[in-house]
RNA sequence: CGGGGCGUAGCGCAGUCUGGUAGCGCAUCUGGUUUGGGACCAGAGGGUCGCAAGUUCGAAUCUUGCCGCCCCGACCA
């Protein structure tokens, strides 16, 4: 892409309504334009990222076994009505009218959709389990939205669905989600701490919230810092493998968060000198409530003694667009963003300092059509000074930067930096795409 | 929802106390000089001062009402 025509309106100064790093950078960068109050709209840059981050967390939803649909954004009342929760959601509902003054609203979870699609056609245990999951828009009606796409009001999540005959098998489909949660948030690059957490209005007994350590979250942690280390080994655990176990060995650990946290609990389980206190951002909530909306909602199925039985089901949440601020506060230095890899708009940003001198533009030209071939690119091909430029690059956060400077004609050789480690080399341009292919292993 | 603050050009702000018809920096446009870390000179464009009503000869400024946005707290992926 050439940044001559790639709508990047960056800004110089930070916009006075962002408090945080992560909502200034993504103000800065051009990724995000709000549009009322915790309502964005995403644009080129941020979108970008979104998606990857999306497609991530799909992949890893797919390998996990998880069907993808897709439900609506507007849900209709009577589905609330039928589960009572209707009048319990409060003003955190946004309700609608349709011009047949029929009740709807804006669904700010899924679980009555989800269950109503279920109960339509799976009537037999030999069915079962089944876990279906979506990507779509929510809406709550925060009381006070803040901290740019972290607490917007509207917002993208992947929620996924368990049914289960029973609760044994249902606590199954709940550890396959536990270790599936550690592996995406490993992919993004990220040390997500699975928490014992309340279960709050979505109901059930047993859940847990994945949150990842940094100081502008929301959530209090308390943890036994050895849960850290057991995270090591989470990409190489096979579905096929006895999930239970490598679940048990994180909850062997003491982890809370503030509503559940106990001093007593934690001086008598934890030795002092592992004992970890922090602040956290809650980026994943997985819940098992076992017949909660199956019951109400009559979502039964036929067990193998020709019994009706209310399914047991499960639901797990994954902030999508808050993970793109969640990324960004815990991967960012004082120039700007720094992408993981994973998650980047792109992966180089190649940068022609001299766009007046031709011969350089040239060679900046050759190269951007090499390397476009088989990377990302953002060409920097605009007329802007120099430190306009780097100042630029870094903010948006591009992993790897080749800079063309006047020596690219002169003595045919570019300039890598590294956004991360500000480590810069020298590279003969006859050598660069060896160079670059090298970076991606 | 309680407490606090803000709303003036695309962005950041001054002007409001003490009323006299709007200004600064950045950005934008034109010309020129620059070109390895947010350049310089000269010129130009851009604002019904959040909205409405009121007071007044006259309102960005005073009064009242409304709207929007932010921060702290209580609640949430």
């Amino acid at each position: 892409m050439k940044l001559s025509s790639y709508f990047l309106p960056v800004l110089k100064e930070t916009p006075s309504d962002a408090e945080i790093i992560s909502h200034k950078y993504m103000l800065r960068s051009g990724m995000i334009k709000q549009s009322s109050s915790g309502i964005y709209s995403w644009l080129p840059l941020g979108l970008k990222v979104l998606k990857k981050i999306e497609n991530i967390v799909r992949e890893e939803q797919d390998i996990a076994g998880v069907n993808e649909i897709l439900m609506p954004t507007i849900q209709p009342a009577d589905l609330w009505k039928e589960s009572e929760r209707y009048e319990d959601y409060g003003k955190e509902m946004l309700r609608i009218n349709d011009r047949q003054n029929r009740e709807m609203l804006y669904g700010p979870t899924n679980e009555e959709q989800i269950t109503d699609i279920f109960r339509s056609s799976i009537k037999s245990y030999k069915e079962l389990p089944q876990l279906l999951y979506h990507i779509q828009w929510k809406f709550r009606d925060e009381l006070r939205p803040r901290f740019g796409v972290m607490r917007g009001r509207e917002f993208l999540m992947k929620d996924a669905y368990s049914f289960d005959i029973d609760s044994i098998s249902s606590e199954e489909s709940y550890n396959r989600f536990f270790i599936c949660y550690l592996k995406t948030f490993e992919r993004l690059g990220l040390k997500a701490i699975p928490m014992a957490a309340d279960t709050g209005p979505i109901g059930g007994d047993l859940s847990h919230e994945f949150i990842i350590i940094s100081q502008t979250g929301e959530s209090d942690i308390y943890f036994d810092e050895r849960i850290l280390k057991e995270g090591d080994q989470i990409n190489k655990i096979d579905y096929s493998e006895d999930l239970a176990s490598h679940v048990n060995k994180f909850k062997s650990y003491y982890s809370a968060s503030d509503d559940k946290f106990n001093r007593e609990k934690f001086d008598e389980i934890v030795d002092r000198k592992y004992q970890m206190h922090s602040k956290g951002i809650e980026v994943g909530h997985i819940f098992n409530f076992g017949t909660k909306y199956s019951k109400i909602m009559k979502a039964n199925v036929l067990d193998s003694d020709g019994v009706e039985k209310s399914v047991h089901m499960g639901s797990y949440g994954i902030g999508i667009s808050r993970l793109v601020g969640a990324i960004i506060e815990s991967s960012h230095d004082e120039n700007g963003i720094i992408w993981p890899e994973v998650v980047a708009p792109f992966k180089i940003g190649l940068v022609n300092l001299k766009p007046k001198d031709e011969k350089v533009t040239k060679v900046a030209n050759e190269l951007y059509l090499l390397l476009n071939k088989n990377y990302e690119v953002l060409y920097d091909d605009k007329k802007d000074n120099p430190g306009v430029k780097f100042s630029r690059i870094d903010l948006i956060g591009i992993p790897h930067q080749i800079i063309i400077g006047s020596k690219a004609s002169s003595e045919n050789v570019v300039e890598y930096k590294n956004r991360k480690t500000s480590a810069t080399e020298l590279i003969k341009i006859s050598n660069l795409s060896n160079f670059i292919d090298k970076l991606n292993t």
